[in-house]
DNA sequence: CTGAAAGCGCTTACAG
DNA sequence: CTGAAAGCGCTTACAG
């Protein structure tokens, strides 16, 4: 039996055995201090010997940066999410940085969740698919803990924003549709929270009016699930003048759609009934699908949501960043 | 122009405003101090002007807690850990605590992303899909972080593991396509350093050849991805005396595999080809897919683990849980 | 219940 | 390059 050394060994003790000052290990662990080789060498070894690791809570304490990065994200159920979430901590664990997860219950109380990660001294806060209030977003300039959203952009609010151009994508989609002969459209909406369906939401519904008459037009509520888009799809379908065309406002429902569509109803896609859908989720790809799609250009907003919390020096007006849309035409629509 | 505060408020000044000592501002934070309420409500009036918030790290300094979990997550561009991740933040936050999320791009150096999270001082390690060094297992030991291991027993290390019976479900899911009069086999294989995958192979392998002898099954390797799951269905069913079942050691790869039947061969599932799966993701029970599959059961994976790193006091010797399988028969397969 | 004081484990001017 | 000392923002015995 070896004696089981003290739990946690700190830097005075690594000091201590070295036989060097504290300031000399803090030296040591620090890259690009001023430490000769041969004292740095002596302190590796005294570290190796008691299983030294640096504490970075006393550290970060004295230089005011964590290395932590708060993510809002709601539950990865939608394959998107899971893709962002992915995007997002392998640029950060690029730069040394780490996501600290935070996925609340309850978005109302959204403040107390922000108050929360403020608490830990995050280094900057990244908020997918929920708003911030202009209150809380004062404090975070305050501290100078930089913001940005994610696909909400929030006039007068001081944080940056990253969002796709869902105006464009909405009409896109419905122009594709409606080059291929759709008449009889079933729209499958998803949470009035989120701006980005609601504004997919306007744009299709706008361009499909302009076409065909507000009519022509049924809308179901999906709830952003596979499920939901079945049970919207199998609503839409029912009675007289069957919708020939279907437009779920995201591929989650979308999928679900086009299972109701072919499974329970025994009908064609494209041929019966076309179905588009947005986001580009990788189901959609898959050959059971084919699903025609706008793509959300998920590494690109990583992308543009890293620089934006990690521009030095911070830019002094926030900033709003819109990607535009791709149109991915597959096989579940007609034409072309 | 209001004028601008300090950047970020301190205890001290806190205590200042309200005319009381900085012991009284850290009791009227800490739930269950003994502090009078009107003290507590001159601090919280102080602290609301002040816009204070508690800095955690100093707090974390002392208490020795910081209610962060490190986890250790392979990309979840596979669902099932896209699942794992959202049980196990959900749990932990219900209880106060917070993910710190780890993706190492080199598993191999594993160690150095285990040095870090102690960097961090986390309360606890989940480690899914990885193993840990008995030299950092000790590390852990020494210093009172609670490990467990998702899918994973390694014997003589002393960290906790939950995972499923995977010889079971091996068996039971050979037994099913068995049944179901399958005689020629390929087994779509995953990653060898996996041990989930390469028990579920072992079980698969030894029960087919004991029905069918080992001439009658060939093994391809799928990547672990959809698209390799497909690439490895097509070169299975190549040649003469094609296989009349493909058994899939993920549900991604039996996805790609029942699209590269149907699509790209022309043929059914499961009339000319039966496809078995692992693992119960959400695609699965989707109409275009109805694949027969063992279930992962991932809700009561993330109970356990959570349960087991949170037990007080600690448990002084490691836990090893064993999950039983569970079937579930959908479309993809022969019989009953 | 309340406060003065010590201390958690580090970093960083400052002086040499 | 190196060390002594102050201090980051808190909590917690201890004494009253």
């Amino acid at each position: 039996m070896t004696k089981r050394t003290r739990v946690r060994a700190n830097s005075t003790e690594v000091a201590r055995l070295a036989g060097v000052s504290i300031a000399a290990v803090s030296r040591a662990f620090a890259p690009g201090s001023s430490i000769s080789p041969a004292l740095a060498e002596r302190v590796y070894a005294a570290a190796r010997e008691l299983n030294y690791v640096p504490n970075n809570l006393a550290r970060s304490l004295i230089t005011r940066r964590t290395n932590i990065v708060a993510l809002m994200l709601p539950t990865t159920s939608n394959p998107i999410f899971a893709a962002m979430l992915d995007e997002i901590s392998l640029r950060l664990e690029d730069q040394g940085k780490q996501v600290l997860l935070f996925t609340p219950s309850d978005v109302a109380d959204f403040d107390r969740t922000l108050q929360h990660m403020l608490q830990y001294q995050v280094d900057a806060i990244v908020i997918a698919a929920a708003s911030i209030s202009s209150r809380m977003a004062a404090l975070c300039v305050d501290r100078n803990v930089p913001v940005v959203t994610l696909g909400r952009y929030l006039p007068g609010i001081p944080v940056h924003s990253v969002r796709g151009d869902e105006h464009d994508a909405g009409t896109q989609a419905a122009d594709l549709v409606l080059k291929g002969g759709g008449r009889r459209f079933g729209v499958i909406d998803g949470s009035p929270n989120l701006t980005t369906i609601v504004e997919r939401k306007a744009a299709v519904t706008a361009r499909l009016e302009s076409a065909v008459g507000p009519g022509a037009i049924r809308i179901a509520d999906g709830g952003l699930t596979y499920a939901g888009g079945h049970r919207a799809a199998l609503a839409l379908m029912e009675g007289p003048d069957r919708p020939d065309t279907l437009v779920c406002l995201t591929d989650i429902m979308a999928l679900g759609a086009m299972d109701a569509v072919r499974h329970a109803l025994g009908l064609r896609v494209p041929e019966d009934v076309a179905v588009v859908g947005f986001d580009d989720i990788p189901e959609a790809g898959y050959m059971s699908y084919q699903l025609s799609t706008v793509r959300t250009p998920v590494k690109e907003m990583a992308k543009y949501m890293i620089e934006l919390i990690s521009a030095k020096p911070e830019p002094a007006e926030p900033r709003a960043i819109k990607i535009p849309a791709q149109l991915i035409v597959r096989a579940s629509t007609r034409g072309l």
